[in-house]
DNA sequence: CAGAGATTTCCTGATT
DNA sequence: GAATCAGGAAATCTCT
């Protein structure tokens, strides 16, 4: 096995949010549902449109549903925004996960409050920058593990969100069927969904049709091999498994450009605004 | 342990 | 010629 060191240039791999560790480990205990410490502002007040989304995108997760049940248009909206919904204004929102997203959205308002003793989660305080990935670098095992999770209910599909999936065929058991955390395409969506935390890795070609051009790609496979902590991770590697995206349609194929993909109608969370 | 899903790895050939 | 793109095929990993 020869495997060229990368005949990447220096510049491509210095993502400015991590050389080395680029992914602040921050899996947590907090109360509740929120098992993660949420990397954004402990403040949900102070969230912006990503990060509720992504916040949506977590909670989803938390409890094994597909994030596409939930019409993230009608979250579109920011931390503050968000923060003076009743609880009414979630279940419309969100039918039957309303409940849960409004509790965790609570409890995310209450700890912010309180400064919950974030000190005894080995997190430090003030990162340099947010981990633009909420739940990357998931070391297998220590994450959210939904067996022990103190507070997750069994959440039990409503006739008001007809398509949530998933497996429930043990009904009081959350299950994740995401076997190792985030998928590549949400890995890159969420680099997409950061601009403040991409240093040029990736950029939007034309963002409200989800077209985007890899800038630095083997930068991107790199962090993307750290993620899976597979030190041999290439763009070519990588760009294959973005191509069997396109049979799913999770991805488009873009003919004649380079480095240029787009996300499909099965790619869910990427757009700014779903109206 | 088997099976499934999602890559990962390798490869050949075509394009840019 | 190097970097990409296209896919097929098989291997690997993790989860149910």
């Amino acid at each position: 096995m020869s495997i060229t060191p990368m005949t990447t240039s220096d510049s491509q791999l210095t993502p400015t949010w991590g050389p080395n560790n680029s992914y602040p480990e921050v899996p947590l205990v907090m109360s509740g549902y929120t098992t993660y410490l949420w990397p954004h502002d402990s403040q949900p007040q102070c969230w912006s449109k990503y990060q509720v989304w992504e916040w949506l995108q977590q909670v989803m997760d938390m409890h094994q549903i597909d994030a596409s049940n939930i019409p993230f248009q009608n979250f579109d909206m920011d931390g503050h925004q968000l923060c003076s919904l009743s609880y009414q204004d979630f279940i419309r929102a969100a039918g039957s996960m309303g409940a849960t997203l409004f509790h965790s959205i609570t409890e995310l308002k209450w700890n912010g409050q309180c400064r919950v003793d974030i000190g005894q989660l080995e997190l430090k305080p003030e990162l340099d920058f947010p981990c633009p990935f909420p739940d990357v670098s998931y070391p297998p095992g220590e994450i959210f593990n939904p067996a022990t999770h103190p507070l997750a209910p069994a959440v039990s599909p409503t006739p008001s969100s007809p398509d949530i999936k998933r497996s429930y065929s043990r009904p009081h058991q959350v299950k994740r069927h995401n076997p190792r955390g985030t998928h590549l395409w949400e890995f890159i969506r969420d680099i997409l969904l950061n601009p403040e935390r991409n240093p040029g890795l990736i950029k939007w070609e034309d963002r409200t049709e989800g077209v985007f051009r890899f800038l630095k790609s083997e930068a991107v496979a790199q962090l993307w091999g750290k993620k899976k902590n597979n030190s041999s991770m290439t763009y070519e590697k990588l760009s294959r498994a973005m191509r069997y995206y396109y049979k799913r349609e999770i991805l488009e194929r873009v003919d004649g450009r380079r480095l240029v993909y787009k996300f499909g109608r099965n790619a869910r969370g990427w757009r700014e605004s779903e109206k």
